[in-house]
DNA sequence: AATATCTTACGAAAAAAATCGTAGATTATA
DNA sequence: TATAATCTACGATTTTTTTCGTAAGATATT
């Protein structure tokens, strides 16, 4: 019964956890300077919201050496997971599948990816055969 | 040279588009109706955000009439397709594949639109192999 | 016409996020 | 040890988004 109710990351958090799912567990000065290489941010913005995640415990913090190292305390599937049933429900009216349809017409997909799909889709429907304990169909 | 630069809609933005989108031109009153059935939503806070997107031109406004009657300035697809950019970049690195792994492992997807997706796969694939070297291309 | 109802405009407040400056502590360097 | 550089804590401000109250105009009802 313990669901975890994982906080919900706005954008600049976000930006940050990648960061520290990429790099794994990184000093404020690193964080920063990655963060730097894509826009202008203070390093004591990115203190900051670093300070506001650890209260939200969307990451930890090692004290132990001279100064802070963060790494993040949520896995990175599951807060993706999240955040794109939010991003489903919100723009695309809850059906992810108009999401897909439209990631796989407008992004570029190389042809390695579309395989990478295809195989999923095989698993799943591999899967729900086996699951779908009853025969074919139900009583509706 | 005329690139649109289509304002981001905000989240509240977005809910209301989705009404005039699945709608059609609405009275403020309508697009109340239909956001107070998923939550609480004053009548002139729909107004305002309405009101604001009209200065931002997300949506248009028909004046002829005694009640105002608004409609969405920018097309459904191209606006979802601008967010899903900008969400694909935020939350998934930029990897529209990984996005699109992650929804049709984690949410519900019926068997119909797996066939789709599958469907849609095949039509990506076709194409490429038609235009990939030479061919009755695009006159376009 | 008088009253009630509905609508718009507008301002302002509340809430949420992001940014930054400064002070004091700590560590490194000269 | 003195000085400089680095880091954390914290408060405060700014920006963005959302919400709502109120006044005034328009429309409908009686």
């Amino acid at each position: 019964m313990s669901e975890k109710p994982i906080p919900k990351p706005t954008d600049s958090e976000l930006e940050i956890l990648q960061v520290l799912w990429q790099h794994g567990p990184s000093t404020v000065r690193f964080v920063n300077d990655q963060l730097s290489q894509k826009r202008e941010v203070g390093y004591t913005t990115t203190l900051k919201i670093l300070q506001l995640m650890l209260d939200k415990v969307l990451v930890l913090r090692e004290d132990d050496s001279k100064t802070h190292i963060y790494r993040a305390a949520v896995r990175q599937e599951e807060t993706q997971g999240l955040l794109l049933n939010r991003f489903v429900d919100v723009t695309f009216g809850g059906s992810a599948m108009k999401l897909v349809m439209q990631a796989l017409g407008t992004r570029a997909t190389s042809a390695d990816e579309l395989a990478q799909i295809r195989g999923l889709l095989n698993e799943i429907e591999q899967q729900r055969r086996s699951t779908s304990k009853d025969e074919t169909d139900e009583p509706a």
